[in-house]
This record gives structure tokens, sequence and C-alpha cells, in this order.
DNA sequence: CGGAAAGTGTAGCTACGACTACAATTCAGG
DNA sequence: CCTGAATTGTAGTCGTAGCTACACTTTCCG
């Protein structure tokens, strides 16, 4: 926004409680991202190829967009894909995944470890997983190795 | 490609690794929705109004931006305002914001409490708390009062 | 081999969050 | 009380995620 001259001019509130927020926003087409190349390296892994269809239904949505966040995915240069020929993974796109993957087996190990329920930390670790930074991370990984 | 003509019937994917994807999305608004209530609740607490820019200011978003999220919240009974008057939540949006409130402060203790370092677990709190489900949050409590 | 079923792709719509640009209102000094 | 700065509100645009509906390939089976 275009801030003008000192409009913060002794702004009323107090630094203690200038929680960080604003990270929420646009951070979602990344976690999307990233669902989407750990799901399609996951199909690839399992059953040899990902299908639209398939990634679709594990992801809950209509063929249609999972197709258009593919093309998404492409354009980001993180998959690549041939008419009627599913979708595969740039090295890029994998290197994503191997990340994702790995940070998500962490938290779901770090949220047992304080006596999170197997399927709720399954569940919740989901949505956990993109917003956890790597200081974070190395935070749990350490707690876990003791 | 050796599809057998099943839909939906025995999806030939393990349930082992059906991972629970699909509540990322839609789950953002509602996540927007904690961080406004929380906010207006913290302005209205510690300056006696909660003004449009400062809103934004604090969100680092367009005041524009923040006039139609609270639009939004008007809508959906969580906020009231009235033009160049100020917002002010409803009983449901104090009632959103206290419970926000505390799982924000649980999310960060229990971060600092495996090792996470302060900042750290202030910022990747913001980004985490809006996925912690009820059970998990249980489980926090239980582990932070050992 | 020739359909029909399944899967794939395209088009067109909605809702949202974000922005810039511009209009309207308050309110504080002079 | 009147004017200009700050704040507030409105309009219009963009990009993304979601959907349904429809069109087009593949593939499988009789």
């Amino acid at each position: 926004m275009s801030r003008p001259p000192e409009t913060t001019a002794g702004l009323p509130t107090e630094p203690t409680q200038a929680r960080r927020f604003g990270k929420t926003r646009t951070a979602q087409s990344t976690a999307i991202a990233e669902d989407y190349a750990e799901l399609i390296a996951d199909l690839l892994a399992s059953v040899g190829e990902a299908r639209p269809t398939d990634i679709a239904r594990r992801l809950g949505v209509s063929h249609a967009t999972a197709i258009k966040t593919v093309a998404r995915l492409k354009r980001e240069g993180l998959a690549t894909s041939r008419p009627y020929r599913g979708v595969f993974l740039t090295e890029a796109g994998e290197a994503l995944a191997a990340r994702v993957k790995s940070r998500h087996r962490l938290v779901v190990d770090l949220l047992r470890a304080v006596g999170v329920p197997a399927e709720a930390a399954e569940q919740d670790a989901e949505g956990i997983e993109h917003h956890v930074s790597d200081v974070t991370l190395a935070a749990f990984e350490k707690y876990l190795r003791k």
C-alpha cells in the first residue's frame, strides 16, 4: 500500500502485540502446489502413474480442478504432462515432493511424540506442515532425537 | 496402464496412504476470519476501537482489502460496523476471538516446550494454529501440564 | 472392429483475497 | 465555519481455486 509520509505516526498499538500476521495469505497457493507434488510422487511410486482423475479423487476435488492446477504446476516448472498421458514431475517437482514428504513425516512424528493420537496427527499434519519453518523443523528433529 | 474399470469402487490406492487432503482449501477463509476476529478483539481491548486502517496496517494489506473482509465478517454475523464508526464484534465474533486467542497461546507454548525458539514459535504459530484440531489441542494441553 | 464406458480436456461461472484508483466523509486548525 | 489532510468507502481488475456442463480421446470388450 502507498505508505504516505509516516501515516504510521505514533500508531496507538504497542509493538508488544504486533503479531506476525500476513503470511497466511498467498502462502496458500504454495501449500496447494506442495500437496499436488507430494500426491503425484506418491501415485507415481505406488501405482506407476498419476492420472488427473486419481489426483482429483484423492484431493477431493473435481477432475477439472485437478487438471487446471496441474496446468499451473506445469507453468511453474514443477510438473509435465502430455494430453491423455498422465502427469509427471520435473526434477524441481520431485525435489519439492521429497522435501514435503520428509517434513510431513517429521510433523507427524512430533505430534505423536507429544501425545496426539495417530489419526488426528495425520490429519492435522496435513494442514500444519505447510506452515512449519526450517527453524521449527530443526527444533522438531532435535526434540525427536533425544 | 492396466486400469480395471473400477470407479471409486476399490480404488487401487491402499488406504494406508489415503492421507486426508482436501481440508486446506476452503479452510483458508476460515483462517482469515479467525485472524480478523482476533485482531479486532486485540485492538478493541488495547486502544478501544478497531479502525479499518489499523486493521489493514497490522495485517499488512490495503485498507480496501480490510474493509471488504470486514464486510464478509458482517455477512457472517461475526462483526458489526457503521460507516466511519469503526468495527466491533458480535457475541459470536467475540467467542471466536477468545477461542482463537487461547488456541494461539497453547500452540506457542507447545512449540516452545519442544524447543522452538521464541520468535519462530510466534511466527509459525500464526499459520499453524488454524489447522490444529480440538483433539490435538487437548493433547497439547495435557502435554504442557505434565 | 466398432461401439460404449471411462477418462481427459475445455469453457464458462462463482467466490475470494489482493490491489489501485477514485470518491466521499470526518475532523482539526486556523 | 470552512478547508485540507487523513480516514473511510466504492469500483473495477487480476489470479486462483472450485464447480458444472459439455466435447473429445482412449481403451476395452463383445
